[in-house]
DNA sequence: CGAACACATGTAGTAGAGCTACAGGAGGAG
DNA sequence: CTCCTCCTGTAGCTCTACTACATGTGTTCG
């Protein structure tokens, strides 16, 4: 965006509710403050500057203090950066699934965690690697999605995108498959090789076996490692700390997103008659309802 | 939450940005205001009364009108609402994706339509159902996940969670298979029946022959129609209107959320020894990387 | 065709908000 | 015990959001 110090759109993004956690640097009655907002934000975000002072017992240059210790601007700048982050939910460390968690609830706390989960990813988007991903892709004439258990799900969907691709795509449900395709591919071939943890084994030998053909490939995964070291162009997705149960998915939602992202743009980038060919097989699926979805 | 009307967390949400097009009601100088925080949002929530009111050449009263017109209690109330929907993503009516985006620009725009677009479909879950579906899943003894296309990648996202659901869950890639597997169903099945438009025939006669058999049915889908009427618990996904090109991403994202929280909440209230037994599995995965993901 | 009305808009004024400079007081070191 | 340092609250200022009122403009009816 713009690279003045007055912020465009509500501040340079650090998580609020996290740093009140560690208490360090935090003067004993800043403390109090800290408690009221982390116990109550939601209420938090509405009062005014007396009133939290009120509500933690202190004076108010003190919340003032407070806000400026966590490195804003001030109230008015703090109240902003809660808003923010209550908008886009709450994280799930500080509002834990429990075990008698009515539905409501844990509707609400997935949901939440899902979203700012999501907001984080997007800010860690590499989009120079975005683009080579979409010029590579752009190039070739065909390609093969690989992946196993949970990332093999995420093949299969970006293989179903074929049509924006605008090249023949191929997800393999058998991993053999795919590394007999990888085996006979040429330079015209893109393997995108997805894998969460980044060393699956599996993709790994399927991508280098590609590689070693002459086809490009393009890692889509969680973490730095052999993959990424391998491909020619890497999209890694930095999600949340995985601790909890439900993980897997949000990792796996971020690579939707992103193989959106990349599906779009190459359609985007094949020029108008590619995409006035997409609206006409749209309008076609939508009148023969009841075969697809 | 609370029912007061006071509100605890920034307001009853309406959308912001949508009201701003039709601007019927809206008064000449009025309209003035809105071309601005249309056009650049994300500054207006950064500025003061008085700045907005020189950037749109009005006085400072119209932009206080301008606020109430639009259902809000005062220029405050109104940059918070504008804030929190920023903050959540711009909805893509607002910044639809044009030809010439660069990669960057791409990544910003779907990131944040799924954003907004997740956000409004958790606030549309009927909760009740939700209850209801797990309760049905706590009950089951196996579930059959189906659906076609897109619908099908759900299905088989939801099988994967099988651990999770703790009976034995199937998701066939052949729609035949799906066929005689409900036409075998009894009492003990649970047919989870998954369609974006809700009228996909393939599935609609699956979940009519299952239920036929005594099995429960649960729609996952999209809109009201056959499939809801025909399921013993339906969950409604709302999205917003389907009219890009890249679409059916979205719900299929709600879908996954969804199937999360079901997962996470059948495992929770199958008890701890069970959440146990998946804590030992996920620890036996992660050592046995390099052949999973 | 003109007068009166209603509506839209700006001017003036007020209470309170956020913020700042300064002084008092508690706690620890020498 | 005394001094120094850091923390906290008091007092005051500026500018904000908001309200009451007056002016102007467009429209309708006699």
């Amino acid at each position: 965006m713009t690279t003045t110090g007055r912020p465009e759109a509500p501040g340079a993004y650090e998580p609020v509710l996290d740093r009140l956690g560690d208490q360090t640097g935090l003067r004993p009655s800043e403390r109090k403050v800290a408690a009221v907002v982390a116990e109550r934000p939601g209420e938090v975000a509405a009062m005014s500057m007396a009133e939290l002072a009120g509500a933690a017992g202190v004076s108010e240059p003190t919340v003032m203090r407070f806000c400026t210790t966590l490195g804003f601007g001030g109230f008015q700048d703090f109240k902003f950066g809660l808003a923010r982050e209550l908008a886009v939910g709450t994280p799930v460390t500080h509002s834990a699934i429990e075990v008698d968690d009515p539905p409501a609830t844990l509707v609400t706390k997935i949901f939440d965690h899902t979203l700012s989960s999501l907001d984080r990813t997007r800010r860690s988007v590499d989009t120079a690697q975005v683009e080579r991903a979409i010029e590579l892709l752009l190039a070739a004439d065909e390609a093969l999605f690989v992946g196993q258990g949970a990332s093999g799900i995420l093949a299969q969907d970006a293989a179903q995108k074929g049509v924006l691709f605008g090249i023949p795509c191929a997800a393999h449900a058998d991993l053999h498959q795919s590394f007999m395709a990888a085996a006979v591919a040429g330079p015209g071939t893109v393997v995108v090789a997805v894998s969460h943890t980044g060393r699956t084994t599996a993709v790994l030998d399927i991508a280098r076996a590609a590689k070693e053909n002459g086809a490009t490939v393009i890692a889509l995964t969680g973490e730095q490692g052999p993959l990424v070291e391998l491909a020619d162009c890497a999209l890694v997705l930095q999600t949340l700390e995985d601790t909890n149960i439900y993980t897997p998915t949000i990792s796996r939602l971020a690579g939707l997103v992103l193989v959106d992202v990349l599906a779009t743009g190459v359609a985007l980038r094949r020029g108008p008659e590619h995409l006035e060919r997409l609206a006409r097989m749209k309008e076609g699926l939508s009148r023969f309802r009841g075969s697809t979805d």
